[in-house]
DNA sequence: ACACGTTCTACCATTGAATGGAAGGTATCG
DNA sequence: CGATACCTTCCATTCAATGGTAGAACGTGT
């Protein structure tokens, strides 16, 4: 499947080429993104008109390419996470108004968070947690409240895989971290992604007692008031369980 | 470009696929995905795959298959309203907040609004704008508001091309509505889009003067308060406008 | 328990679509 | 005004894509 000198299809084409804009960056010259995506420049430009010519892509005068309004719109439109959004959009509403604090949810995508969705209240502390972007399992009360509540299978690979890139941690404090959200039912931690915040998050399980998602806050470290928090988290994620069709 | 007997080249079919989705359906069988994309069986068997490997669908067992979840992340990370977004993000929240409605956020795709983000108040009246949705020009705020800042040019081509699938409204009509809104710098419909919500909606003016999105709220139709809606509404987006580097 | 329908998956000889270097066009800069 | 950098088009060559066919794996009704 390659007819590419470079033995690559042009199905491996067209994902390099959406693969080849760096987060958060929207627009990118059409050299630039041959580049980056590793194809000859005159293959690179009849790809890019062939998937702008139905909208994928956005070919603008000069050679500015950038991602389509269209595929955009069909993404959302039948995204994997879309039942799950719905499902949680009221309840993350409620936690927000009640709470008056970031909410996030998120999902496991191999060894990381991906946050599918998330309410920020202004003046409310900094959240790292951009819709879209992705946090290691072990850094963020997400990853860990997901990782606790997957197969044991599954954290044993996990935990067999794991390495710290900043060597701060081992992967026995993961365990241990693990062990503990399993045990509470939810996962905290305090001023690792940020020195001054604190996130909380809790399971969302579904009607076949998997746990699909993760529910969070992100508060100031000072307003410790775990009492109140986890309780309406965990009546938030039981509702929002309760709405899922799978 | 094309090596199959119907005469579509691989891109076609890629994007073909991804279009087979219809609205809100997450998931498809192989058979129906490829009688939908028009592809024999075989051929969509081997293109699903391909894109699987890559993580842009997600072939389950059975042949299920799904838009996959990096192609959710890939897209809304690098979107093209992604800036538009978060420069708007924070205006849209104090509006839900101030006014305590609905709020939303459209760009002008063709000859529709397509709506690319919003908050919705638990509460509040339904709101028929869902993320990634569109609506007609002629039927919603935003699209009116839109429309009515756009070129002569524009504007003329598209009353030209207009036509209702209901017969209810005439180009006319429309032309009036499109005055009117220009003329006030909002755009407003009373019961359109349902019995008993109203919907208001301004333009947002980035730095070159153009018109790149409308922001509006949907409110209860008793709810007449358009000498406070409309001044927030606007100092909002003048706001957002500010916030945009194009 | 059996036969039938349906759907997924794998195979492989044929064929024409995809490839990319080269050349032409256009804008920008010193 | 030459030089550089970028976008765009062209076209002969070649090997990847194609899809009919057949088999495997279910599920379902009799």
């Amino acid at each position: 499947m390659a007819n590419s000198t470079s033995g690559d299809s042009v199905v491996d084409r067209v994902v390099r080429v959406i693969e080849a804009f760096p987060e958060g960056v929207t627009s990118l010259q059409l050299t630039e993104l041959a580049d980056r995506a590793g194809i000859p420049l005159s293959s690179a430009h009849r790809l890019v008109r062939q998937l702008s010519e139905h909208g994928l892509l956005d070919l603008g005068a000069g050679g500015t390419v950038r991602l389509g309004l269209r595929l955009w719109e069909l993404v959302n439109r039948n995204s994997p996470t879309l039942a799950l959004r719905q499902a949680a959009m009221p309840f993350m509403e409620d936690i927000q108004q009640v709470l008056n604090q970031n909410v996030n949810l998120a999902v496991l995508d191999g060894w990381e968070a991906l946050f599918v969705e998330r309410l920020s209240r202004r003046g409310s502390v900094a959240n790292r947690a951009r819709i879209a972007g992705r946090m290691p399992v072990h850094i963020s009360s997400a990853g860990l409240a997901l990782m606790s509540h997957q197969s044991r299978e599954v954290q044993a690979e996990y935990l067999e895989h794991f390495q710290d890139p900043s060597g701060k941690v081992t992967a026995d404090v993961v365990r241990h971290f693990l062990a503990e959200a399993a045990q509470q039912g939810y996962a905290q931690l305090a001023g690792v992604v940020d020195p001054d915040t604190w996130g909380i998050a809790v399971p969302v399980v579904n009607g076949k007692r998997r746990t699909v998602a993760a529910l969070g806050v992100v508060v100031p470290l000072a307003e410790m008031r775990l009492q109140a928090l986890v309780p309406a988290l965990q009546t938030a994620a039981r509702g929002i369980g309760r709405h899922l069709a799978d």
